[in-house]
DNA sequence: AATCAACTTGGACTGAATCCAATGCGGGGG
DNA sequence: CCCCCGCATTGGATTCAGTCCAAGTTGATT
């Protein structure tokens, strides 16, 4: 455990937002002025592996790292603006699909994306 | 209705499997060899549009595109080798996020996403 | 045959992420 | 207490996907 790493973890605990790899750096920047891009890149890496921290790829721009992993949860995204919120659905989407469509998966995750407008960018 | 756009097209019917857009541009180039990469996105990017194909981004490599555009399905990707295949799960995930999980957006679409592992490389 | 709009080309450019060789740092053994 | 080794960090170069743009073609219309 050393400085950046921490200053990395403190960040995506600080927000709860979805940052990605850039702005985690840039607020990482603001306490610990010399860590680079490489460090940040390799410290979420690892907490992704670490199952601390989810990736989140809902649009083809960057990746978005999401520091609630813990609590099971999907994700609703604005077209227009891209805001993202964390939703909690009814239901286990896993459970409908059959053994029939699974094809000899072992299938072991299942992540779900919605999408619509968001109030915001309705208004506008 | 050019050339070009006519193998893009063919290309997409011909192998129903999820293809990246340099994928698509080397097929197309077999066909029609002076095809240029830029072509093969504007193309891809107006069936798109057009809704004769959808755009899957399950990793956050090259976005893959779907010629199975007009029956609804999901996508059963394997964590290994990043194979994909359409499933069509039972029950409709839109339905399971109540009004209150929606924030007031206008929820208009969803999409699943099944990670596992293959048969194939579950047994290597 | 002339005109003009739409399409295509290819090369430059951007943004995100990864790679890599060199440097720095900290903790354990002497 | 100091030295040494291994791991972490650095930052610059590189890759990869995708976009942009100015110039060149093509083809439809008249």
């Amino acid at each position: 455990m050393t400085a950046q790493r921490r200053v990395v973890a403190e960040v995506l605990d600080g927000e709860h937002v979805h940052l990605t790899a850039d702005e985690v750096h840039s607020r990482a920047v603001t306490k610990l002025p010399e860590i680079s891009r490489a460090t940040v890149y390799n410290t979420l890496g690892e907490l992704v592996s670490l199952g601390e921290v989810l990736e989140v790829a809902t649009d083809k721009r960057a990746k978005r790292y999401d520091p609630n992993a813990h609590r099971p949860h999907h994700h609703l995204v604005c077209a227009r603006c891209g805001a993202i919120r964390d939703v909690h659905p009814t239901g286990d989407p896993l459970a409908d699909l059959p053994a029939s469509e699974r094809f000899g998966f072992t299938v072991s995750d299942v992540e779900v994306t919605y999408r619509g407008v968001c109030p915001n960018c309705a208004a506008a």
